[in-house]
RNA sequence: GGGCGAAUAGCUCAGUUGGGAGAGCGUCUGCCUUACAAGCAGAGGGUCGGGGGUUCGAACCCCUCUUCGCCCA
């Protein structure tokens, strides 16, 4: 083996035998565990998000493989509309400058297949450098043949049943990409802004309370007005009450709207009058619901004013009867341009009251850049209401849980707020909707217009067209679980496999998917789609930011473990941006942060990084420190397989079931690792998994690297060892190694692999991998307390000896003597026990015993219980040097007696708490007391000289 | 404005019946000791955000304030 770990030099291969081998599919075996991925979309490529929570997955799945489980990792990716649609818009506008109107809808769809066949694999790949054991055989797309007959299905069968409808509403509106977009879609920005104040003119001669013609409504978006159906006071506020039932003309436009009370208003906001435009405002809409106001729709699909404006009904219904008339200088002006002749237009005519400065956000579409504009447009809901009560009732009886439990608030506090989903958008790529009209406008949802026909009895001369719409892709992502699985068919997959364990996933999207999963899945199978949900937090930077190209601050994954160049990290942080003018500043922080670039850590300290931050809280601050500390323990591993390899291979480690002696440090390391066994499994039923991460790197450093391997060499060593004792050593440190890397394997794979197939057959352990062999579960009949008091023992000796040693300067190498005084009957059976490792290990001559009270020579004292551990100082130790140390320790000393004095001498402790803490507190404030008289006198000896 | 979350060593974070404040990294000191300098040994470092309360006893429970983050309006 290398002297240092490579990562690079073992992963890849391994991976490629182990999907050859197709290791990663169910077994058939065992009771049945699976997770259905998140679905990435196909045109990302992995970040630091993805590759968390894939570390957490295949931890999962791995751990659940070695138990025995039928374990499926169902793989599969995301079709994601819009933004597939418009990375292929883009290449072909850059490539053959057409747009996708230019080839027609059939021909760019086709473009887009083409597209996904080429390049749509970025993403499985880097998945699987990863590690991740995805069932690949099982890849599904949200596209696929199969998974749009699930989403035909279920559309046609809710349509049935009445949970889907069609209607004007409002939505987000996309004026750039000609679309609605849902909220997810939706950034709200902080921003800087105006409140326009604008003075409308009260009709009929009507005063307000101050005997003024008019009253003043403060808006952020004046070009709004155009669409205004009323003003809106507060019921309560006195200011206005004689007003309430009065009219407005309203200025420019000239239409007659009525002065209306809703609490909506805040009466201490602006002037307490706020103009209500129900067509563009969600809001608005609301208020223009309750009061049965018109809805006048004044913008195009551009964003642009149209010359007449949509008038309706409150309830979506158009309206022919009301004056839809807009001012001629607007038609077709942009809504910013509009904006601007509005407020020019209104100081022109004395009407502008004022302008205020206004923070305010501004919603804006992620993938287009653009602000979003609400528009009334004719869109598919899912009615969601009913859908809801039994997603509800599943989390409140327990049949899914929430970990950590908290975010089942969040849930119910989603749930019980639902709003109708908007699922159809105005896109070519997606699930088309299976609705067909004629010429009239009726509508029939069927899953063939064939069926169409029979269903609703059409004659077959009737002209049909489908709806050019598509389906949401979150849609499509609710049905994920089963949709998979092959379902509506009842597939064997589906009965086995379904419901899933646990998803995994951030708190992000529990409104986004996870409700919807869980409301579709309980509709059409009867089931909850799985039974925990695992949530994450989200990787941020090491100042807490959240990743973000326009930031500069994004990590790939794949460059932590392969290394990148500082230049290139630059280039690839600073090109293709957004917004240039950020270059530069993203140029200086990314040399600042990397001056050395960042060097290859390998996926296995990636992977054991991510799994160590994964605690309860929300933000997983990623710190470049950390990920080198796990490389470092990476490399510790390997080299603790060197020495055990050394002292191994070729030699007879008894695995034929040869006699053993087994020594105090074998049981002893051996009680150690069945602990962790206990802890590692109860921190994996807990998906505590740093605590996990945390309980194995002790275990592996601290305690079989630090103490086990040391203790191991006086024996092997030994020459005049027995048989039986050098063989139970060697089998000892076989065995833990090995029992090790399967604890270990579900975190870091590929480290683990190559290290088993080495240590493997010298643990007696038959295989072609590790991924199959059994995980670890702890044997308490190994557990031994006496072992590890004993062992406990051995460190204190050797720490107060270390202790001296470092404070005194006495080097390693030096070789020096030690005395015990006022050691028991247990301290010298413990020397008797150790006494070889002792002196070997704290590099003695010499250990020797003097009778209790004897004298010793002038020396340094370290104390273990009452046993004094003495260095004498002659040509060793400076008079002031110790005297200097003994201080120290008797003001800790003091210090602390001071505290437990003042405890016990409360009355009120010790009267009032348990028995047993009492004795405990009493217990150590003897010791201590009894320490600080040792040391004591030991520095009045040593001062007196 | 409403809701949720966070605040513990210089940094990143644990601390799950309320009973001796921990880890990793960084810092200081000494070591190329034949698994590992990506290492070994030793040491230093914290009024657990502020204030109040409950309790014999609070990082932990209650109230309040401050700061920061997220979601919603």
């Amino acid at each position: 083996m290398d002297k240092t770990y490579q990562p690079h030099e073992i992963e890849r291969a391994w991976y490629e035998k182990w999907e050859q081998k197709n290791y990663f599919a169910p077994s058939g075996q065992g009771d049945a565990y699976s997770i259905m991925i998140p679905p990435p979309n196909v045109t990302g490529s992995l970040h630091m998000g993805h590759a968390f929570q894939d570390s957490i997955m295949d931890s999962l799945i791995r751990h659940q493989r070695m138990l025995g489980k039928n374990t499926l990792w169902q793989a599969g990716t995301d079709h994601a509309g819009i933004a597939t649609q418009m990375l292929v818009e883009r290449k072909l506008a850059a490539e053959e400058g057409k747009s996708r109107h230019d080839l027609g809808r059939d021909a760019f769809i086709e473009r887009i297949w083409e597209w996904k066949e080429e390049s749509g694999g970025t993403i499985t790949r880097q998945l699987r450098r990863m590690g991740a054991s995805l069932d690949w055989s099982r890849e599904r797309f949200t596209m696929d043949e199969g998974f749009y007959k699930a989403v035909q299905e279920v559309f046609v069968r809710l349509y049935d049943d009445k949970l889907i409808y069609r209607g004007k509403r409002l939505v987000n509106w996309d004026c750039k990409l000609h679309t609605a977009i849902s909220d997810l879609e939706v950034e709200n920005k902080d921003q800087s802004g105006h409140l326009w104040h604008f003075r409308y003119p009260l009709a009929n001669g009507a005063l307000t309370a101050e005997g003024k013609h008019y009253i003043v409504v403060a808006t952020t978006r004046p070009e709004t007005m155009l669409g205004d159906s009323a003003v809106a006071v507060n019921p309560k506020d006195k200011r206005y009450q004689n007003l309430v039932g009065q009219y407005i003309d309203l200025p420019l436009v000239g239409r007659r709207i009525p002065i209306i009370a809703d609490d909506y208003v805040d009466a201490e906001f602006g002037t307490g009058c706020v103009k209500i435009t129900p067509a563009h405002d969600f809001n608005d809409y609301e208020v223009g619901k309750r009061h049965q106001l018109p809805m006048f729709n004044i913008l195009d699909h551009n964003g642009a004013v149209l010359s007449r404006a949509e008038v309706f009904n409150s309830d979506g219904t158009a309206n022919g009867d009301l004056d839809d008339r807009l001012p001629e200088q607007y038609h077709s002006l942009d809504r910013f341009e509009a904006r601007k002749l509005i407020i020019s237009e209104f100081e022109a005519a004395g009407l502008l009251e004022k302008i205020d400065d206004h923070a305010l956000k501004v919603p804006y579409g992620d993938r287009s850049g653009t602000v979003i504009e609400p528009l009334l447009t004719d869109q598919w809901f899912v009615a969601v209401a009913d859908l809801a009560k039994p997603a509800i009732a599943a989390v409140e009886q327990g049949d899914i849980q929430f970990v950590p439990k908290q975010y089942e608030n969040m849930y119910f506090a989603w749930m019980r707020d639902l709003q109708d989903w908007c699922i159809s958008r105005q896109l070519w790529w997606g699930h088309r909707i299976p609705a067909w009209y004629d010429d009239c406008g009726n509508v029939y949802v069927a899953r063939t217009e064939a069926e169409a026909r029979s269903k609703y009895q059409l004659s077959h001369d009737l002209a049909l067209t489908q709806d050019n719409d598509v389906l949401d892709t979150w849609f499509s992502s609710a049905l994920w679980t089963f949709g998979t699985l092959g379902w509506p068919e009842q597939t064997p997959e589906l009965k086995t496999f379904h419901p899933s364990s646990v998803l995994v996933t951030g708190f992000d999207i529990i409104f986004f998917w996870v409700a919807r999963m869980i409301m579709f899945t309980l509709k059409f199978t009867g089931e909850v789609p799985f039974k925990t949900v695992y949530v994450h937090g989200l990787v941020r930077d090491q100042d807490g930011q959240k990743m973000s190209k326009s930031k500069g601050n994004v990590l790939d994954p794949l460059d932590l473990i392969d290394g990148i160049e500082l230049e290139t990290l630059v280039a690839k942080r600073t090109g293709n941006m957004m917004q240039p003018q950020l270059a530069k500043k993203i140029e200086e922080q990314t040399r600042r942060h990397f001056p050395e670039g960042i060097s290859a850590y390998g996926t296995d300290a990636l992977r054991f990084t991510f799994l160590s931050l994964a605690s309860t809280g929300r933000d997983i601050k990623f710190d470049m420190n950390r990920m080198e500390g796990y490389r470092n323990f990476c490399n510790k591993l390997w080299n603790a397989a060197r020495y055990v390899l050394m002292n191994t291979e070729n030699q007879d480690c008894g695995i034929q079931g040869e006699a053993v002696e087994l020594t105090l440090p074998d049981r002893w390391i051996l009680s150690r690792l069945q602990e962790t066994e206990q802890q590692i499994a109860k921190h994996f039923a807990d998906y505590r998994f740093d605590l996990l991460a945390n309980a194995l790197y002790e275990f592996v450093w601290n305690e079989y690297c630090d103490w086990y391997l040391e203790l191991s060499k006086p024996v092997l060593w030994d020459e005049n060892a027995p048989a039986e004792r050098l063989r139970g050593t060697r089998r000892t440190l076989v065995q833990v190694l090995e029992t090790i890397l399967r604890l270990a394997h579900p975190l870091m794979p590929y480290i683990t692999e190559e290290i088993w197939q080495r240590v493997a057959p010298l643990a007696g352990q038959q295989g072609d991998t590790i991924m199959l062999q059994a995980y670890p579960l702890a044997d308490e009949s190994l557990i031994d307390p006496a072992a590890n008091a004993d062992i406990e023992w051995l460190k204190g000796v050797m720490l107060a000896i270390r202790n001296i040693r470092g404070e005194m300067n006495i080097g390693p190498g030096k070789t020096i003597r030690i005395l015990l005084r006022n050691a028991d009957q247990e301290d010298l059976r413990r020397l008797e026990t150790t006494r070889t490792l002792l002196l070997k290990l704290a590099k003695l001559e010499e250990i020797q015993v003097l009778a209790t009270g004897a004298d010793a020579p002038m020396a340094a004292t370290g104390l273990l219980g009452n046993m004094e551990i003495l260095v004498p100082m002659a040509g060793l130790i400076d008079k002031e040097a110790e005297l200097a140390r003994l201080a120290k320790e008797l003001d800790k000393l003091n210090k602390e007696i001071a505290r437990l004095d003042g405890k016990l001498s409360n009355a009120g402790f010790v009267s009032k708490a348990p028995a047993e803490v009492v004795a405990k507190e009493r217990e150590k404030l003897a010791e201590m007391q009894s320490a600080y008289t040792r040391l004591s006198e030991q520095q009045a000896e040593i001062a007196r000289i």
